[in-house]
DNA sequence: AATGATTAGCTAGACCCTCAAACTAATTTG
DNA sequence: CAAATTAGTTTGAGGGTCTAGCTAATCATT
């Protein structure tokens, strides 16, 4: 129980919310045609527009509509003036830190060295950041989001990051005390998750599987058109579902995890073992593009593993959408055709029917972007 | 989009709603312990419960607390004049209604004999409704919920329904023409799950999954406090989860389901390949309590594959509570340790940590009684 | 040009809601 | 019997959405 607060100012909040991101989407929209999609009244959308123009999130354009009779349409947008977010993505290989406007706009970049010592991640975080803040100055900075490999908690404690080594690490409480905007913590897949519905190609999909392979698989639940989160924060583990009895040794422990199979490493690794030797996925999406009927072969049936463990979930929470992204998207075209196929085999008809499989557009900027879009939404549910 | 028209008379439905079910849980509470449980401002609570006494909902009760200074609470109730609710399970080989009062108690109850006739089935279904309603005068009837075990969409429709044989009935528009109560259809394992959560073991759990064995495998999932239904309504058929390759032959068509090894059905057929005949798990408890080294194997055996299903939902689902239910029940004391068992060696360890595997201890009610659920969710979302 | 028709957006007022604060009620304690 | 204490009610402020009417800005027609 103890459920949020719920009274006139939180219905305010979640207007103005849904008016924003239908004005993102669709900029240069007027009052009437917001009206159309949200569904909202054209007299709440007039105070709400007023009060985010005040805040100098919202401005007028251009009339916009066509030769009709009656009073033009006054069309609205997000102008650059409205803030900036930034997004980071914290890997032991490097940290990357975006910089976006409001309406997910990349408008910057900078990339530091990764470290697997968290002091030294932050000390370094913190000048990239600050070299990136000075750069875009003149504009109010409206929060950053950290995406991290690892198990992070509804809390924002860091349970544990198996390839920053970090473990039980009060990593939100840290990062606050780091910069003067807001900051939001999640777990990389999640957050690449919301920049999907964001900035993807989920953008009006309530109920969808983000699935990302990079040297791990993650995974991330959109259901009712939020990020699922668990009871504890941890939902999403795809890539720890067995799917093969007895099979391949995985990270965790386990044996005949997904995350064996069809992992960037576990995808090298297998190829290995057909004495086929790649140093990363674009190699190998070469080859498969080449022809080589071994690489094509073993895409193929990695793509069979997968819809082992995405018919499953088709058949318990009935997705409309299936995206997969991270560096599994570089070779997503020789894997989904398989997916497809035994997807069709071994999910329901009639759940099945309705699922369709997509590549994240992101590329490789789909975490850090996440990063911008948990700073979004954090900004969207503060209080005004 | 065009998501729910969000105004205060929502709020104040969702209020009352949420002071109802925790008045129900909690009888004999006075306004300061509802307001401890709700988090709901006393001043709020005092109107709310005010207007839910003026329409009967609510009657106080002699006054409870102990001695102390200060003025003394009142007690609060549902009486038993709030209304009554009926709840009907739809099966080939019965139709079960019973009426309960505005808690959840059961009032009373009624059979007819089950047919796959749909006109048939829906002229005793009516003749039983008002047989019950006829010896429950005088009070208010605040709605009906039907169960069928088949897949039910959003809209109502009842896409196919493999034990009645039905397929592609408006069953909600003819169920109601069939009453002038508010009726609610859901498959009868979500409606399940529904009242484990209303009146069983996870009153006040958010995340569960809900898995009932009868002669096929249901299952229903509880998200952030509500029944989640998913794209189209179709959410949680877990029981054709693929969880052996190649494996047994299922209902569906395919192979390795789930449902191929722990429903009713297939318990019983994979102990008649062992040349043991059991014609319903009563009998196979009995044999499993008395000591058959043949049947606890099996049913440990059985333990195991649940597991291999479970520990990919609760990687995915992060879940605090799992429970069994429908006739599965019955046999449970004996499967349960296996699958906590493989549980902790396949699911990760701090999303295992928190999930708690119990059995359902509504019994063979349990779906009837998702009907009374159904129509008192039905009955507290409806303007009042 | 002037006028009317048409449509977008604004605004006043009705009617909800929650919530803080003051008030009333009913008890125990001294 | 007064003081203290606590539960519940009432009042009013401040917020929300929504209906209905109003104003503004255009096109079409005379």
């Amino acid at each position: 129980m103890m459920a949020r607060r719920l009274n006139s100012a939180w219905i305010r909040k979640v207007n103005a919310s849904r008016l924003f991101h239908a004005l993102r989407e669709r900029p240069n929209s007027s009052q009437r045609q917001l009206g159309l999609v949200t569904g909202l009244d054209k007299a709440t959308i007039s105070t709400v527009i007023a009060q985010l123009t005040r805040d100098g999130l919202v401005e007028r354009t251009e009339r916009t509509s066509g030769r009709r009779a009656g009073r033009p349409e006054m069309g609205l947008r997000i102008p650059e003036s409205a803030g900036i977010l930034l997004g980071v993505r914290l890997e032991p290989t490097g940290i990357d830190v975006v910089a976006a406007d409001m309406t997910g706009r990349l408008l910057d970049r900078e990339r530091a060295p990764g470290t697997r010592d968290l002091d030294q991640a932050l000390d370094r975080l913190h000048d990239v950041v600050l070299k990136l803040e000075g750069r875009l100055k003149g504009v109010p900075h409206r929060g950053i989001g950290v995406c991290i490999p690892g198990l992070v908690e509804r809390s924002g404690h860091l349970v544990f990051a198996p390839n920053l080594q970090w473990r039980d690490v009060p990593i939100t409480t840290r990062l606050r005390a780091l910069f003067d905007i807001p900051v939001t913590v999640e777990n990389d897949t999640k957050a690449a998750a919301i920049a999907e519905r964001l900035f993807g190609t989920c953008r009006n999909v309530d109920d969808f599987i983000y699935l990302a392979a990079q040297s791990g698989v993650g995974g991330a639940l959109f259901l009712r058109g939020q990020l699922y989160r668990g009871a504890s924060g941890l939902a999403g583990e795809i890539g720890h579902m067995n799917i093969v009895a007895d099979g391949r040794q995985c990270g965790c422990g386990a044996h005949g995890c997904l995350e064996a199979y069809v992992s960037e490493t576990a995808i090298l690794a297998r190829l290995g073992e057909r004495d086929l030797k790649y140093d990363d996925l674009t190699h190998v999406a070469a080859a498969a593009r080449g022809g080589d009927r071994v690489v094509t072969a073993l895409l193929d049936e990695t793509g069979g593993y997968l819809a082992l463990a995405l018919s499953g979930l088709v058949n318990t929470l009935n997705p409309t959408h299936i995206v997969l992204g991270g560096n599994l998207a570089i070779v997503a075209d020789f894997i989904v055709p398989a997916t497809q196929r035994d997807l069709e085999r071994l999910a329901l008809k009639p759940l099945q029917r309705d699922v369709e499989i997509s590549i994240s557009p992101l590329g490789a900027d789909s975490v850090a972007m996440g990063g911008v879009a948990l700073a979004l939404e954090t900004f969207l549910e503060s209080t005004p």
